[in-house]
DNA sequence: AGCACGCCGACT
DNA sequence: GTCGGCGTGCTC
């Protein structure tokens, strides 16, 4: 009787790894639904995966049973299901990974295996079994107590392929025992913290406290940047301070150490007085209407565009308590930069308890917590960043992409997919209303919307009568015939204009608040010698290093690697070395310098790199603690403070110029963006750019608040190459440590491409193969990178082209790597 | 990805 | 003969 019904009980499985089909197994129970996480066993081994269907009836040899199911009630819902078949097909992914991303880690985490040196029986081992049997002894000496090692991690170590018929043949012997350790419910983890216990305010009495303390100095001044606390072993691993520095300035009673437990949620805060009820404007109800009637039926998507501080997120919020009181649900994206406790708060004085907000810093077990909590239905509004769109809602009603030309929507690692771009499949195949929200549309968003795809709704004007602020140029070129700006600046002129600083002084009289936006981070971008021009470079990367003041040292912006200043040039050997371009760091010490009394901090990656770096920062800015905020493109983003009345752009230029047909939009949206956060209060406000190219269109629109002349242009500027929108892209990397290697199998690669888009029908014809070529960035984390494009009006004509590809292309031997990236956003 | 198998040159 | 270093093909 069983026997009878066993063969037809099959399941077909998806598992997380990249191998482009599923598999079958028997089960012998009951037949699981589809999308419950089962566990399997595959090769030697066991993995999870998710029941995807009904198995094949075909025979299969080799057959095998799951061992068990996990989930009563199925991990994937059929929507999210449907939603990674179209992301696994669009983006020539395998569906396991694509369920993998869609899914909170603790789900997919498989076991592991660990293995421990019982004796060592001296002589009669094989000499690859010596190898592992050496390797344990050495890690028990060297780690003390605890013997047991992850043999996925043996087997990195010892690069000596697969060990498991070693571990095999002498755990039968008793010299080893291994032990396979299911995945354990994930804690929270703790951190060092180093934070101030003293803020020294006063420039003379923090020259008394530290006197010859140079470093001490330098690392208080570092902590206090990041917002007055950071990570300890930040400090010491990443910035180079010794613990002694640390210990001095904690027995002084500058700083204190403490744990991170201490920190406070500070996104689960729930305000306890009720929102006022804002009345919409005119403008906001007409969008609102439009909205709420989609409601109803199915309808395209819409985009809102709208200027900053024109009140996007009261028409969310509106459309979002009208879909809630339908018996409806919403999921609501941001920008992963955007999403700060003010955000979340906004959304949790509205909605209460019915929110959960799926931040970064959420541990794995907290974000499972959340993921439950959707899935069980006591939450039913998700916010939260890229991942988010895979919140586990029922009968969505409402799917709201917030500053929707953001670039970090885009996954940079495989499954590389576009949040934004799946938000629109989830929400038509879910008949909820999806809303892309921006200022400064993306120019497929755009294309879209004028071509009647998207429905669009406007908000042009600010609520409360606020005007868009004020925005001047600067030109800072230096001009050979005299006429100003004068033909020699100081040094610090080259860095704030007279005219911008005029302009800080006045704001700092009044007590109003500054931000300075400059977007590179660190000292000097590059150094480069006097004599011969040579420029310092990443051994792994083919990038500039980058000087770091604070540690005296040349840092990778792409892989870290850090490095001496070297004190001669490697190619010359002079010793005239030059710092030039211009961070972060280097723009606050000149502020500093200025303003000696002004109280500056700055935000980049190198001072927000513990839990709530990035939010202290900004609540000290809240306060009025600070009155020159200063930071790279993470300071342009959804603040709000009604006090900043002027906003400084340092150098416009920064990115203008990169190798990438996005660099004109991505400019102008960054300089509209940081634009938007002058003038938010009564004080009116004003905005002043810095550049060295006035002229050019970005910059221009800019000033006037101009988006659709900007559109119209660089719609115009991408068509006679043929960049997206008016063509879909995707971007072929091939990477390998061997540089020739890496080369061969681009242009092999890409010969095979051209004769199969040859050999194919109809049209197939329509992909054209751009390349190969080296990337813009040849070499990266020690992988010499080559690159092609496949370029097509037709999505489907490009997407076959693609998953042949990805399915049928062989890579020759050796340490080579394709990875495969359609839509891109970023070609670096 | 990660495993086993098979073929090679090199060493004992 | 034995070992280790890859290249190739397969994983239900």
């Amino acid at each position: 009787m069983q026997s009878f019904s066993s063969d037809s009980n099959r399941v077909d499985v998806a598992l997380p790894l990249p191998i482009h089909r599923t598999f079958t197994y028997r089960c012998e129970g009951e037949r699981p639904r589809a999308g419950a996480r089962v566990r399997v066993p595959f090769q030697r081994g066991e993995r999870i995966g998710w029941v995807v269907g009904p198995g094949t009836e075909e025979p299969i040899k080799g057959l095998k049973s799951v061992l068990s199911v996990l989930d009563d009630e199925p991990s994937v819902t059929p929507d999210i299901l449907r939603l990674c078949r179209w992301m696994s097909e669009y983006y020539s992914t395998p569906l396991g990974i694509a369920l993998r991303a869609a899914l909170p880690a603790v789900l997919t985490d498989a076991s592991t295996d660990y293995v421990s040196l019982v004796r060592d029986p001296g002589a009669g081992l094989r000499p690859r079994e010596r190898r592992v049997v050496d390797a344990l002894a050495a890690r028990r000496s060297g780690a003390g107590d605890d013997t047991a090692q992850r043999v996925s991690k043996l087997r990195d170590a010892l690069g000596m392929g697969s060990i498991w018929p070693e571990i095999r043949s002498l755990e039968a012997r008793g010299v080893i025992a291994h032990e396979t350790v299911p995945p354990q419910e994930p804690g929270v983890k703790t951190r060092r913290m180093v934070r101030i216990a003293r803020w020294l305010e006063v420039l003379e009495e923090r020259d008394a406290a530290f006197g010859r303390a140079g470093r001490q100095r330098e690392a208080y001044e570092l902590v206090e940047a990041s917002g007055g606390s950071a990570e300890l072993a930040h400090l010491i691993d990443v910035e180079g301070f010794s613990r002694a520095v640390v210990k001095g300035l904690e027995s002084r009673g500058l700083v204190e150490v403490f744990d991170e437990e201490e920190m406070r949620d500070l996104f689960a805060e729930v305000p306890k007085a009720p929102p006022p009820d804002l009345v919409p404007t005119s403008q906001q109800s007409a969008a609102l209407q439009a909205l709420l009637g989609a409601l109803d039926r199915k309808s395209k998507p819409f985009l809102l565009q709208g200027v900053t501080g024109s009140g996007k997120t009261l028409v969310y919020i509106e459309l979002i308590r009208e879909a809630l009181a339908r018996g409806r649900t919403a999921i609501v994206l941001v920008p992963e930069i955007a999403l700060t406790p003010q955000t979340a708060h906004r959304f949790r004085s509205h909605f209460g308890d019915r929110v959960a907000v799926l931040h970064s810093r959420l541990s794995d077990g907290e974000r499972y917590d959340a993921w439950r909590s959707l899935r069980r239905g006591e939450r039913r509004v998700a916010v939260g960043a890229r991942s988010a769109l895979f919140a586990p809602l029922d009968n969505l009603g409402v799917l709201i992409v917030d500053e929707e030309h953001d670039g970090s929507y885009k996954q940079a690692d495989a499954p590389r997919y576009h949040a934004r771009d799946l938000a629109v499949v989830r929400a038509q195949t879910n008949s909820a209303v999806c809303v892309l929200g921006s200022a400064t549309p993306s120019l497929e968003s755009w294309h879209n919307a004028t071509s009647g795809k998207f429905g669009r709704l406007l908000l042009p004007d600010r609520v409360g009568g606020a005007r868009l602020p004020e925005v001047r140029v600067l030109d800072m070129r230096v001009r050979r015939d005299g006429t100003a700006p004068a033909p020699r600046p100081a040094p610090t002129d080259s860095v704030l204009s007279p005219a911008l600083v005029e302009a800080m002084a006045t704001r700092l009289r009044r007590r109003e608040q500054i931000i300075l936006l400059q977007n590179r981070r660190g000292y000097s971008s590059f150094v480069q010698c006097r004599e011969c021009g040579e420029v310092s470079e990443c051994v792994n990367c083919s990038v500039a290093l980058t000087f770091h003041k604070v540690t005296r040292r040349l840092l990778c912006h792409h892989c870290r690697h850090e490095e001496a200043v070297p004190a001669r040039c490697g190619r010359c050997g002079s010793t005239d070395l030059g710092f030039r371009g211009l961070g972060t760091e280097q723009v606050e010490r000149v502020v500093a310098e200025t303003f000696p009394e002004a109280r500056v901090a700055r935000m980049d990656v190198d001072t927000t790199t513990g839990k709530w770096a990035h939010q202290r920062i900004l609540e000290r800015v809240e306060r009025g603690e600070i009155d020159v905020l200063l930071g790279t493109q993470m300071i342009a983003k959804g603040l709000d403070f009604p006090r900043v009345t002027l906003v400084g752009v340092v150098n416009a230029d920064v990115g203008l110029n990169l190798p990438d047909f996005r660099a004109s939009e991505r400019t102008f949206q960054l300089l509209s963006q940081v634009a938007g956060r002058a003038g938010r209060g009564s004080l009116g406000g004003e905005v002043i750019i810095q550049t060295s190219l006035p002229d050019h269109y970005a910059i221009r629109a800019a000033v006037t608040h101009d988006y659709e002349t900007f559109a119209a242009r660089e719609l115009q500027e991408r068509k006679g190459p043929s960049y997206p929108p008016w063509v879909r892209l995707v971007n072929v990397v091939v990477s390998s440590p061997d540089r020739r290697l890496a080369a061969a199998t681009a242009d092999d690669a890409a010969a095979r491409v051209r004769r199969r888009l040859g050999e194919m029908a109809g049209d197939s014809r329509a992909v054209d193969l751009v390349g190969p070529a080296p990337s813009p960035i040849e070499r990266l984390h020690g992988r010499w990178r080559w690159h092609f494009f496949l370029r097509s009006t037709s999505p489907r004509a490009i997407g076959d082209a693609t998953r042949w590809l990805a399915e049928e292309l062989t890579l020759p031997a050796g340490d080579v790597r394709l990875a495969l990236d359609r839509d891109p956003v970023a070609l670096l």
